[in-house]
DNA sequence: ATCCCGAGGG
DNA sequence: CCCTCTGGAT
């Protein structure tokens, strides 16, 4: 069980961020799950907007999980290239069509155990994926922003990304599992960034148990 | 120069 | 646990 004071903490710093960032499928944009998925996997190490400019593209010449199934791992590096991590991301997508056709006729299987056999899904990408396409709130969707906040606000202190997972979602109302890791993304960028946060603008700073430690 | 909206692999 | 992969923003 979390610290209940940090779970308070939480609560309100994700509702007043729910007021303050717009819906999430205003960010990345897509259709379809797939398109989802392929978007979700993209973002790794990269902004909304960048991945944005090149999904338009891609699901124009590759317009679906067959046509990626098919397509030339070279091409789809050409075409998600800004992107970075390009080789990486472009092997596993092709995989990843490949085996939907293979095992779930070209759909995106709902559930946990199924995507995170996909190349290039974890349990980041699957947990977003479930709940803004399916409406499946499986989990919270954790990654450095998450873990960040998580650390800063004392809800936790372990590096176990399960752990942190579990006692987010202890505190997060599941309705908002699938947009809180966006909400708070946003966040970590914006504001309480890894080094140097901007305290002095942070919308939440009396929530803070680390407000002390004073904006330089 | 340095850091980053992950995931796979040693 | 550590490393690698990448371009782009700052």
């Amino acid at each position: 069980m979390p610290d209940t004071a940090a779970s308070r903490r939480i609560a309100s710093i994700l509702a007043t961020l729910a007021a303050r960032y717009p819906a999430p499928e205003t960010m990345l944009h897509w259709r379809t799950p797939w398109e989802l998925l392929v978007a979700t996997v993209l973002s790794a190490q990269c902004t909304d907007d960048r991945v944005n400019k090149v999904t338009p593209g891609l699901f124009a010449r590759f317009p679906d999980v067959a046509a990626v199934a098919a397509a030339d791992v070279a091409e789809v590096e050409e075409l998600i290239h800004s992107t970075g991590f390009f080789r990486n991301k472009a092997k596993h997508l092709v995989a990843t069509a490949q085996l939907l056709v293979r095992r779930y006729a070209g759909q995106v299987p709902q559930s946990m155990p199924a995507l995170l056999e996909l190349p290039g899904v974890a349990r980041k990408t699957a947990n977003i994926v479930l709940a803004n396409a399916f409406g499946i709130q499986a989990g919270v969707a954790v990654d450095t922003h998450v873990k960040r906040l998580a650390w800063r606000m004392e809800l936790t202190h372990s590096k176990d990304v399960l752990k942190i997972e579990r006692d987010l979602m202890a505190c997060i109302p599941q309705a908002d599992w699938g947009r809180a890791n966006h909400w708070l993304v946003l966040f970590g960028r914006e504001v309480c960034t890894a080094r140097a946060p901007r305290c002095r603008a942070c919308p939440v700073a009396s929530h803070c148990p680390r407000r002390d430690v004073a904006e330089k």
